[in-house]
DNA sequence: GTTTCATTTGAACATATGTTCATATATTTG
DNA sequence: CAAATATATGAACATATGTTCAAATGAAAC
């Protein structure tokens, strides 16, 4: 067996936990999108943020964003909860900002 | 400000490194295919193969194997080459492999 | 040079994802 | 309860991605 991009090329099983590949891969397939990388900096940045805050700092459009965060709620990323008229988003998936921190740490890239 | 996700809440910018954030997900997004994670592991674990034999390992389809391969091919994760009647492919960027490890020597996930 | 083998290519189709627009809903205010 | 504000929703459309099939290419063998 020969050498492959610096390491050994042993069992792809072993060398790759297929679960955590798994996680990570549907995280950035989901936030992997301008608009959506911004709303995620946002509520890293401030916690909780409504639509409209949200949509004000990146000049987005109101529908758009909605349907962005109500896509992003669904797949788990994000939550919710009303508070008057209006409501408020939160990073929900611990995950993402652990998947994010994991990048930077990384020594490799 | 509040923690998040046990990390203090600082300044995305500086949590993120944006390009490997894009690099990460443009690798991730492009190889996120349950056949497409079968031929990076048969490439990983066997340096070069030529299209007939990812085919019988993987039990799929030539064409549709194939154009996967030149997807990949064109997204600059694979290379290819020529022996004969064969045409052999590879892993070539290197940062695939990283990003697998990467994800497994991460403590968070 | 015709046949065979390995692979690519392109058209057609299916499905998923992103965007826009107009309208609906829920909450507060008067 | 009517008007105003904040947000969601759904239809229509555009675009991207994955799949299938039939036909084309390129190299080797006869």
């Amino acid at each position: 067996m020969e050498k492959i991009a610096n390491i050994k090329a042993i069992e792809f099983q072993e060398l790759a936990d297929v679960n955590k590949l798994e996680k990570v891969s549907f995280i950035l397939k989901t936030i992997a999108h301008p608009l959506r990388i911004g709303i995620i900096g946002l509520l890293v940045e401030n916690g909780k943020m409504c639509v409209n805050d949200i949509c004000e700092k990146l000049k987005s459009e109101q529908s758009l964003t909605s349907h962005h965060l109500s896509n992003m709620k669904l797949a788990g990323i994000l939550g919710s909860e009303r508070n008057g008229k209006n409501i408020y988003y939160y990073l929900k998936l611990t995950e993402v900002v652990e998947v994010i921190q994991c990048m930077n740490n990384c020594h490799l890239l």
